[in-house]
DNA sequence: TTGACACATTCCTATATAGGAATGTAATGT
DNA sequence: ACATTACATTCCTATATAGGAATGTGTCAA
């Protein structure tokens, strides 16, 4: 079998770093395509392409007035992604707790072999 | 150009449903593989495969022990991406304050017609 | 040594891109 | 009516899977 469709939920949607950074762009604010173009640096077709993918699954939503479209980023569909990472968190701040605790450890050794120099150096 | 690869980022690797169910099974705990083939129901090359595709991310840490190798989450590397989507946070708490909105608003309505009820009524 | 066990890797195939090029379409200006 | 603008869609191709089947590899037990 092949790889899920990049439009069958947000978290393929966003796997493409374009589509990411469409999203960042269009937080909090309208723009029309030609204005994205211009910030992502992609041409009009694969923008539109990637918008298209963004709208199937409810990452954006698009305003038309004359032939212009407006896309701004739903925030909302990008909730589940946060909610599903933030399950981890607890976890991290355990590693992070060991990392401390280990380079702690490290500097009291450090320390020891500081006041034991005068005897260990050649 | 294809899709990035699997292994290119945490972006991409989480975007696979069974590799999500993997890392939430692993969270917290060591398992060995024959473990996680049962708890995910998968055989046992495609679980090994997936595997795989999480070590080279970073996603996973493996302690081998004779001939089993025991997996855990290294929610460490799923830290970026709760950064990425935390940046939408802001943005979303807007939207529901926007249902709010439109939910009092239409309720406001409702009760409004409903005291016009004995008039409309054909 | 030999067999069993626990995993990993390789080979295979259908499928889904991402981007480039070309083309289609609806709305606006003249 | 016609050219232009602003996007969307279609066609094309190289590439990367995910899973199934088969096979390889290192470890332990008898």
């Amino acid at each position: 079998m092949a790889r899920a469709a990049t439009t069958s939920d947000a978290f393929n949607a966003i796997a493409e770093p374009r589509r990411r950074q469409i999203l960042t762009f269009l937080a909090g604010t309208e723009r029309q395509v030609g204005d994205i173009v211009i910030a992502i640096g992609l041409d009009q077709p694969s923008v539109s392409k990637h918008l298209g993918v963004l709208r199937e699954t409810g990452l954006v939503h698009v305003r038309r007035n004359g032939r212009h479209r407006f896309y701004r980023t739903n925030a909302e569909a990008i909730r589940p992604l946060h909610e599903w990472t933030a399950t981890f968190e607890r976890y991290w701040q355990h590693t992070l707790l060991r990392v401390k605790q280990r380079a702690e450890a490290q500097m009291q050794k450090n320390s020891e072999s500081q006041r034991n120099d005068h005897k260990e150096k050649p």
